[in-house]
DNA sequence: CTTATCCA
DNA sequence: TGGATAAGG
């Protein structure tokens, strides 16, 4: 999912409450996915309401941005429009991948192995249509905006940060630095240990702050260069070179200056090249409203436990203790009012 | 994921 | 009391 630029990047730990009154664009398939991956039973069922419709992605929601209001962090998520043509290859691949999944857990399942039921379960969520509708209504009754891009949502985030429409940009992924996102926050509202990967080990996870420029500028390249990196490393959009990971494309690209210089030396496998300008054109120029205006409105408890509590059976006790950390935040909201007016 | 609870 | 673990819908 997203490039993989680890290597290349060196993340400042940052605090919760260093992001305060600060707006944060929120990368939002990004969030949605990782609840439905992680917020399941041990065997790796997904949360439910009594009429059998899954409820993670709205748990999830909820519980984040109760959090995210509570340090007085202003979130407006970010959702995907159309995908590029050139990412039906990947998502193609993903759903595979999901299928094939899906017949491991109910193998692991039926053999008692419960770990592995859950692991391979996490492998099979799918973000449908109805999901993002049902999680953008709750939004609605949060009153916390979003945003409907016209291509990637990481894109859109993007452009709003750079814009100052927003301060930062929350994704997982490393793509918004491709974007142009002059600042990029993960592990946004993340806390405490967590299981790495198919190991045993624990990690303390905490959230952590990258600055566009400071890698840029670490490594002596442009933003364009880091782009043509990730393209010989290989996106969502293209497959990228065999052999090829960040530091040694990073080192290409250094010694050649630009991915035509590289490509003209036919020292690598071009094979999986032919779409590249496509791809720099995807990240460099991609599809985004400029004028978007962002509202944080009052919270409306009363519909938001209508939805929550009555229409999908989540505790009316959790729910009213998520809402209550929206007091601070409402009355920061109507104060803003006040010195507008 | 976040919150609730269990137990040293 | 706080770190590990279960529950939540």
């Amino acid at each position: 999912m997203g490039v993989n630029l680890s290597n290349l990047i060196h993340p400042i730990p940052i605090q919760l409450k260093d992001l305060r009154d600060k707006k944060a664009a929120i990368d939002a398939p990004n969030v949605l996915y990782q609840f439905l991956s992680i917020i399941r039973q041990r065997d790796g069922t997904l949360l439910k309401d009594s009429q059998g419709r899954i409820t993670s992605h709205l748990a999830g929601l909820l519980y984040r941005t109760s959090h995210l209001v509570e340090h007085n962090i202003k979130p407006v998520y970010v959702y995907d429009g159309k995908p590029h043509p050139l990412k039906k290859q990947i998502l193609e691949k993903r759903r595979e991948v999901k299928e094939k999944a899906t017949a491991e857990w109910q193998e692991a399942l039926k053999i008692g192995d419960i770990e592995e039921a859950r692991k391979k379960a996490q492998q099979t969520s799918r973000l449908t249509p109805d999901l993002i509708e049902e999680s953008k209504h709750l939004l609605d009754t949060l009153g916390i905006p979003y945003v409907d891009s016209l291509s990637e949502g990481e894109a859109q985030a993007s452009q709003m940060t750079q814009d100052g429409n927003v301060d930062i940009t929350a994704s997982q992924d490393f793509d918004s630095l491709l974007f142009g996102s002059p600042f990029l926050i993960r592990n946004l509202a993340i806390t405490g240990k967590r299981k790495l990967p198919g190991k045993k080990k624990w990690v303390e996870i905490q959230p952590e702050k990258i600055i566009l420029a400071d890698v840029l500028k670490n490594h002596g390249i442009i933003h364009k260069q880091l782009v043509e990196i990730a393209i010989l490393v290989g996106t969502d959009f293209n497959e990228g070179i065999k052999g090829i990971g960040p530091v040694n494309g990073l080192k290409l690209i250094k010694k050649y200056g630009s991915l035509d210089n590289i490509i003209a030396t036919k020292k690598i496998n071009q094979d999986n090249l032919e779409n590249y300008e496509e791809v720099m054109k995807i990240f460099l120029e991609p599809k985004i409203i400029r004028d978007v205006s962002l509202r944080w409105r009052q919270i409306d408890k009363e519909a938001t436990i209508r939805f929550l509590c009555d229409e999908h059976q989540f505790s009316l006790d959790r729910v009213k203790s998520a809402l209550e950390k929206f007091e601070g935040f409402s009355h920061s909201l109507s104060q803003k009012k006040l010195l507008d007016f």
